[in-house]
DNA sequence: GCATTAACCACAG
DNA sequence: CTGTGGTTAATGC
């Protein structure tokens, strides 16, 4: 890839900002920009991995095999750097992320990047704000969802689509109501009702995977209530 | 005990 | 893939 073409791209990221044209153009020069279509796997659990993501359209699921079944971790929306944990972490990729909209990403080597840790203070400390909100917001959900009940974690979850996702009120679902299941760990079918259920109140309207809120300040107090 | 909740199963659309 | 109904196990009152 081109560095100009990759300086174009990372300058949509609060982070890159702060790379000189020099750090720049190492980074162009190992950054190899891929495409991914819905469903397609970007990075696969237990499969080694040695490279940094930036994604920098579309939308991803983060999941995790579990001891029972997958557990969907979280969203990840463009323009964000995928696989931070995993590939800093660990030599093997501790979750797999998924394509859930078409996708484009850039591949960076981590060797690459960890050199522009080193030689970037600003770059780095941008990385780690990144990461500690990240944190601080998985220890919530993780809360949450051993906590409250089945309605709250899924209130919860609509609300985390309208807020944090699509910033509205009315969106379209970006994952089955199975998929939907994996992420506040609960059946299929409890999710159809719930969401149903939820209709009748009057709290939400649903038609398909469109979703609206009607009645947000309810819908928050059921999430933090259960 | 009885009621409620939610998972699991099976069977349509 | 979704929705619904029946069944069942666990939990609470």
């Amino acid at each position: 890839m081109e560095s100009s073409g990759c300086s174009i791209c990372l300058l949509k990221s609060e982070v890159v900002k702060d790379l000189d044209t020099s750090e720049l153009n190492t980074l162009g020069k190992s950054c190899v920009e891929a495409v991914f279509k819905k469903g397609e796997t970007i990075f696969k659990q237990n499969a080694l991995s040695s490279n940094i993501i930036y994604l920098q359209t579309g939308l991803v699921k983060l999941m995790i095999e579990g001891p029972q079944r997958i557990q969907i971790l979280r969203l990840k929306k463009a323009p964000c750097y995928l696989g931070l944990p995993t590939t800093m972490g660990d030599k093997i990729n501790n979750y797999s992320a998924v394509a859930i909209e078409p996708v484009s990403a850039c591949f960076i080597d981590i060797n690459v990047f960890k050199n522009l840790l080193r030689i970037n203070p600003d770059f780095s400390y941008e990385i780690i704000i990144e990461l500690c909100k990240n944190e601080l917001k998985q220890f919530h959900r993780c809360v949450k969802l051993v906590q409250n009940e089945i309605y709250g974690r899924l209130a919860g979850n609509l609300l985390y689509f309208a807020d944090e996702i699509y910033q509205s009120q009315e969106y379209k679902l970006p994952l089955s109501r199975s998929e939907i299941a994996d992420m506040v760990c609960t059946s299929r079918e409890t999710v159809s009702r719930i969401l149903n259920s939820l209709a009748k109140d009057g709290i939400i309207s649903i038609s398909g995977k469109q979703i609206k809120i009607l009645n947000k300040s309810l819908l928050e107090k059921i999430s933090e209530k259960g």
